[in-house]
DNA sequence: AGTTTCGGCGCC
DNA sequence: AAAGGGCGCCGAAACT
């Protein structure tokens, strides 16, 4: 049974419906019922249900306890066509999508919303502008059609099928939260930073490495502002360009030491400290609100609370429950196995084709054993490592892995020549700033004169500009980080499925990384249902290919315990 | 006074 | 000689 239909919240707080035939377009007359919960209910044969926003319309369903299986996501949908179709930054609303079919005026997207700790999910924002069911469903037809003029249909329509499952993920997600000891997390910062008040503000432990740095250098120094060490460090006859770790790790100065020690608490404090505890954990739960598709890569961000950098320290007071235990998983050496399968370099498939220490292999080929120089040439080849042992080592690498080097290669040149590149699936890269025929810049704002631009950024015919350099270095890691991402999406559906007849919730997901926390008995269920959907989300994503996608698990109580 | 940018670091 | 990619967060500094 693939039942498929439409839904749209109506303006008077009833709902319209669609039944949808096998070519996506309605059979017979859209319905209307006076209960947006209750008709998703009503019907549980539906399989997939296609809707203007998840964020709009999943979040009232779960509310009253309702699950759908599938969705298909307008938006994320448009968002994505524009994209493949190098129109990024044009407005991606339903709204503007229907605009854009019948000729008319095309809408502004409504402006992002800022963090708002403890805000409900997207309940309380301002309503778009209302899209009747029968047009959405004229844009939704569109859409389908776009999907046949891609240089690859079936991925793109997997793409759009995996973006709207992250975007059900994510409602879940947002909706059950992380489980979060909040006393665990006190615990923690007291012992990192001591008691919190010490009458000026900073905790206490904050204060006395300020005394040790003011020490160190004979005169009041404030650590946290980087122009007053700098200062005090040229006085004390070194000369240091910032106050980077990096950079002043290695000077021979008493007031290193506590003031990198003041640097990592500082951070702590400032980011993950009382008042984030204040903010963003209630009732056992940190809720961050994920975003899917919230860069141009495909990674996903969180909205407030910082969900994506949880310092490893703070890691403590992420507690399962009584009775219940945290699967956490992590894709081991994720980027460098997708780089086999999109490249195909035989090489690469082979050792990627293990699930034994990626970078072991790679460099008992390529490099004598020698484990780091092996990770630093491939995350080099990845990120566009133009200096240092990188560079050297990338030559070992593509000696060994011509194919997977020409690939990324390959990428960076289109970057530097303003050309897009794409993920496996289809998710493009945002233009070129200046580039294209208009229809992707802001409207109003003028293009630069290219001759004008050149100057400026000290461009010379044969050479590229850093500017172009750095477009570069950003599609070359587009097409790695990016597939990476369609990946994870497609293995983040497949675990969903898994766990929707248990009682365990994916809680948290993070590039490479989920955690689920379930009742203890189901822990080897999940294992196995991670391992599976892994496996799965390389044949969907990929097609035939050698790689595997192995997962480090652990069945664990508290998340720290898990590294 | 309110808004934007910068510096530095957290995560992957 | 030479800046490795993607993000979010916070306070301070810089701005309007």
């Amino acid at each position: 049974m693939t039942e498929r239909w439409a839904v749209a919240p109506a303006e008077d707080g009833g709902v319209e419906l669609a039944a949808l035939g096998p070519d996506g377009l309605p059979v017979g007359e859209v319905r209307r019922e006076a209960d947006l919960a209750e008709a998703v209910r009503a019907r549980p044969d539906v399989s997939r249900w296609v809707w203007r926003s998840t964020s709009d319309v999943y979040p009232r369903l779960l509310a009253t306890g309702v699950r759908v299986e599938r969705c298909y996501d307008i938006e994320a949908a448009e968002s994505l066509l524009l994209g493949h179709e190098g129109r990024l930054g044009e407005p991606r609303s339903a709204a503007a999508a229907l605009a854009r079919l019948r000729g008319g005026p095309v809408p502004a997207d409504p402006p992002q919303r800022s963090a708002e700790p403890g805000s409900q999910s997207s309940l309380f924002e301002p309503r778009p502008v209302h899209v009747p069911l029968t047009d959405l469903l004229a844009v939704y037809a569109d859409q389908q059609r776009r999907h046949e003029t891609t240089a690859h249909p079936e991925r793109m329509r997997l793409l759009t099928a995996a973006e709207s499952a992250g975007m059900l993920v994510a409602a879940e997600m947002n909706r059950s939260g992380l489980p979060w000891s909040a006393d665990v997390h006190r615990d923690v910062l007291h012992e990192l930073l001591g008691d919190r008040y010490t009458g000026g503000g900073e905790p206490r432990r904050l204060a006395e490495l300020t005394e040790e740095v003011s020490a160190a250098f004979g005169r009041r120094v404030r650590p946290d502002l980087p122009a007053d060490v700098v200062k005090a460090f040229a006085q004390a006859g070194i000369k240091v360009r910032s106050t980077r770790r990096w950079e002043i790790e290695s000077i021979g100065h008493p007031a290193v030491k506590p003031l990198l020690e003041y640097k990592k608490l500082y951070r702590i404090w400032v980011a993950h400290g009382w008042s984030w505890l204040q903010d963003w954990v209630r009732d056992g739960r940190f809720r961050p609100e994920y975003l899917p598709g919230g860069t141009v890569t495909g990674r996903w961000v969180t909205n407030g609370g910082g969900a994506l950098q949880i310092p490893k320290v703070i890691r403590r007071a992420v507690v399962a429950d009584p009775g219940w235990r945290l699967v956490v998983a992590d894709a081991d050496q994720m980027e460098p196995r997708v780089l086999a399968a999109i490249s195909r370099d035989p090489g690469l498939m082979e050792v990627a084709g293990r699930e034994s220490d990626l970078y072991q292999s790679v460099s008992d080929r390529a490099f004598s054993g020698d484990r780091d120089q092996a990770k630093i040439a491939v995350l080099g080849a990845v990120y566009g490592q133009t200096s240092g042992d990188g560079l050297k080592n990338l030559a070992l690498l593509r000696r060994r892995f011509p194919k997977a080097v020409a690939y990324v290669d390959d990428a960076a040149r289109a970057g530097e020549e303003g050309r897009l590149v794409r993920t496996w699936l289809g998710r493009t890269s945002p233009p070129a700033a200046g580039a294209g025929d208009g229809a992707g810049e802001e409207a109003g704002i003028p293009q630069d004169d290219p001759a004008e631009t050149a100057v400026d950024q000290g461009w010379v015919p044969g050479y590229a500009s850093s500017d172009s350099r750095a477009r570069g270095r950003f599609a070359r890691n587009f097409v790695v980080q990016g597939s990476a991402a369609d990946w994870a999406l497609l293995m983040l559906a497949g675990l969903r499925r898994a766990c929707s007849p248990l009682a365990a919730e994916l809680v948290f997901f993070q590039h490479d990384e989920v955690i689920v926390h379930c009742p203890a008995e189901e822990a080897d269920t999940v294992v196995a249902a991670i391992r599976d959907a892994a496996e799965l989300a390389g044949r969907l994503t990929f097609g035939r290919t050698p790689v595997r996608f192995p997962f480090t698990t652990a069945v664990v109580q508290c998340y720290a315990d898990a590294k």
